[in-house]
DNA sequence: TACTCGATGATTGCATCCAATTCAAGAGAA
DNA sequence: TTCTCTTGAATTGGATGCAATCATCGAGTA
């Protein structure tokens, strides 16, 4: 007998991919409620997968659940932004570490096609290039528990990424640009050592340039 | 109207909760098939908190779910322990970092009575005050997600240690007692750049003496 | 023997229903 | 007015039941 849905099993970890793409590209803003039985109709499912996404989406950071009350799209307070970025610092290097003789000539091609595009970019496009540019970096390695990690810290913070460059962009940093071209560099010649330290200086950068917008954190 | 139950809305919280420390102690072990309806029944619950408990344990990577098939204690890789030892050298000096101005002489004088038990201790209570020593450098400052990230590295390979610890006792280790006491004087002497550096060296040493004991995973 | 292919029981996935809780609004008293 | 209490709607939490799926085992065939 053919079943109704195409797959059974899995009506959770489908809400949760679209609830959290929909986090992702800003339709639910940081401290907007969750309502279930929203998500369920939308999703013509009923509240209790939703409920099994909300718990996965709570575990990864991006939603808050407070029992008997709701669910929220979680905030991030300047502390907590600052501690993601110090532990991005220490371990981003170490997943370029793994990836690094992985990328080929044709990987640092569109690595340094992307830095090029993010010149000329900006806002919501420039958000999406830097992150294609960085998660790029990673994406040849096998890690399991590392690039896991490293993905999460991206999410949770993306939407003050893109709130910060709303408020920053009136001084635009060519550093930026000129960081993402030594790692492109430090990758090509494969230097491991150098393309650590880069990126270590340009997420600490990155950190300390946030310290001066503490306004976007609510 | 008085409830029967103590805290509604909590139910999957509490099972997670008994759930991890019935890994953790051993009672389950890696690999181990975990049935909705025993824990459901054990508990006094329908399957449905029973669910989210264990979604709550899939993302903190302590169980493993195949939809449509079951749940089980997650197995860890070699490589996969490796990785999160990697990641633990990198990210726990920074953690102490954050610990160190917090950790006032009383604190200092009871990580030096369990660095001193240790040393005459084995197997189990070893592995319960190594993780009592380490877990206690961290716990006074108020980290959000470095604390939280921490903790679950531990708890993963937590059975393993156990597993590796009972093979490896044959050459008991001087060295790991050691630092222990090398980390107290540095903590005592709020040498932060010291601490970050012995206590990094300490998690790798005991990284590459798991690579000598690739049989346990598996 | 070894292999394929159905049936059957066990287990998970999800929808529905009811209970528990929260929140807000309004009545009543100080 | 302001505070407290009550009431009820809105929402979440959890139990039950049925559908979907998987694993096991045995019959049949080469």
């Amino acid at each position: 007998m053919a079943s109704l849905v195409i797959n059974h099993g899995a009506a959770g970890a489908r809400i949760a991919g679209e609830l959290r793409e929909a986090i992702l590209t800003g339709e639910y803003a940081p401290g907007a409620r969750i309502r279930q039985e929203d998500i369920a109709d939308r999703h013509g499912a009923s509240r209790v997968p939703v409920r099994e996404a909300l718990r996965m989406l709570e575990a990864e950071g991006l939603v808050t659940l407070v029992a008997n009350t709701g669910a929220w799209v979680s905030r991030v307070s300047l502390a907590e932004c600052q501690e993601m970025y110090q532990i991005r610092e220490r371990i981003e290097p170490l997943l370029l570490r793994y990836n690094l003789p992985l990328l080929d000539a044709a990987a640092v091609d569109e690595l340094e096609r992307l830095a090029v595009l993010m010149e000329s970019s900006e806002l919501d496009e420039f958000i999406a290039l830097d992150r294609a540019f960085h998660l790029s970096c990673y994406d040849r390695a096998e890690t399991t528990v590392l690039g896991a990690t490293v993905l999460q810290l991206w999410n949770r913070t993306h939407s003050y990424r893109r709130a910060y460059m709303r408020i920053a962009r009136t001084d635009p940093d060519r550093s930026v640009h000129h960081e993402h071209h030594l790692i492109v560099s430090a990758i090509r010649r494969q230097d491991v050592d150098e393309a650590e330290r880069v990126l270590a200086g340009h997420i600490r950068r990155t950190r300390l340039e946030l310290t001066r917008h503490p306004d976007i954190f609510e």
